[in-house]
DNA sequence: TGTGAAAGTGTCAGAGA
DNA sequence: TCTCTGACACTTTCACA
């Protein structure tokens, strides 16, 4: 993981669908160079993978909210989670120190549906509680952050 | 909007870097045909964009908060939102109902920068107070919901 | 890493259902 | 309106240096 490959990171986050042969312009390198790069960071497990963002009321997902999920005594947190993924409209899950176990962010089409998903929620085996969190607006969400890429002396260079 | 522009959709979320042949190929239409349809669900804004995912710990980034910002009672919550994107480390940023006025996503590379960050957040105009809750691990984030993109009737059909 | 070459893809125009 | 075909340039993806 040098510079190069930050900086060809960073260019996919931004956009995903470069092609090898843009981002090797971008970082001075050809093609090839670029493509063997980029797969030593899929096969390493730095990139994850690619997805495309969609407006999620555009495909009827207009609801959004974060819910704490408060454990039992005896709940099981490998179990919790299972149970947790189980459910399509959990996108995010995400195991807390505190009084919650996990706060999980879910996205449903109405208000209607949210009612039902948490009722699902709240019958999952060591779900003591929730405490539901209506998103009224997403002002904006997994957005790149650049800082990271660029050198720490220099700063985010991003856009070079 | 019709079911082949939402498997198209579908499609992409799982694998972004997908080829428009690839596509036609799954949907059963050429690859120009997706190309034209692809290109019309950037215009309309269904289709926001396209980002590699990262593992935010290979980058550096190995701590991440989830945050509730309190306002104050004259607190002009537009203007905190700018204020909240100015920050590069949030990655992202919603609009609650409820006590708080925004709960952020913060993503930083050690707790010594969630100290600071939070010091960056507290600063700002029209915080009164912030909660922070650490998180302990990502059991999963972004998760495609398939849900949407099926036939309300026929249920979800992600693998077709 | 780069070069070079073959196979595949993107991306248009134009024509047809 | 939506789709397909055909064509060319570009890109991907390999072997080899």
């Amino acid at each position: 993981m040098d510079a190069l490959d930050r900086q060809i990171i960073a260019a996919l986050r931004v956009n995903g669908r470069a092609t090898y042969a843009d981002l090797g312009r971008k970082v001075g390198l050809s093609a090839s160079a670029v493509h063997e790069r980029v797969g030593k960071l899929e096969a390493t497990g730095v990139i994850v993978g690619y997805h495309a963002v969609v407006d999620p009321s555009a495909v009827g997902l207009g609801v959004t909210a974060l819910v704490s999920i408060h454990p039992t005594d005896t709940a099981d947190d490998d179990e919790l989670a299972v149970s947790l993924a189980e459910l399509v409209e959990v996108e995010s899950c995400y195991r807390v120190a505190g009084d919650e176990s996990f706060i999980v962010k879910v996205r449903v089409a109405t208000v209607d549906d949210l009612e039902r998903s948490l009722g699902r929620l709240r019958r999952i085996q060591g779900v003591a509680r929730t405490r539901t969190t209506v998103v009224l607006s997403t002002r904006f969400e997994g957005r790149p952050n650049t800082d990271e890429v660029g050198d720490p002396r220099t700063g985010p260079e991003a856009g070079a």
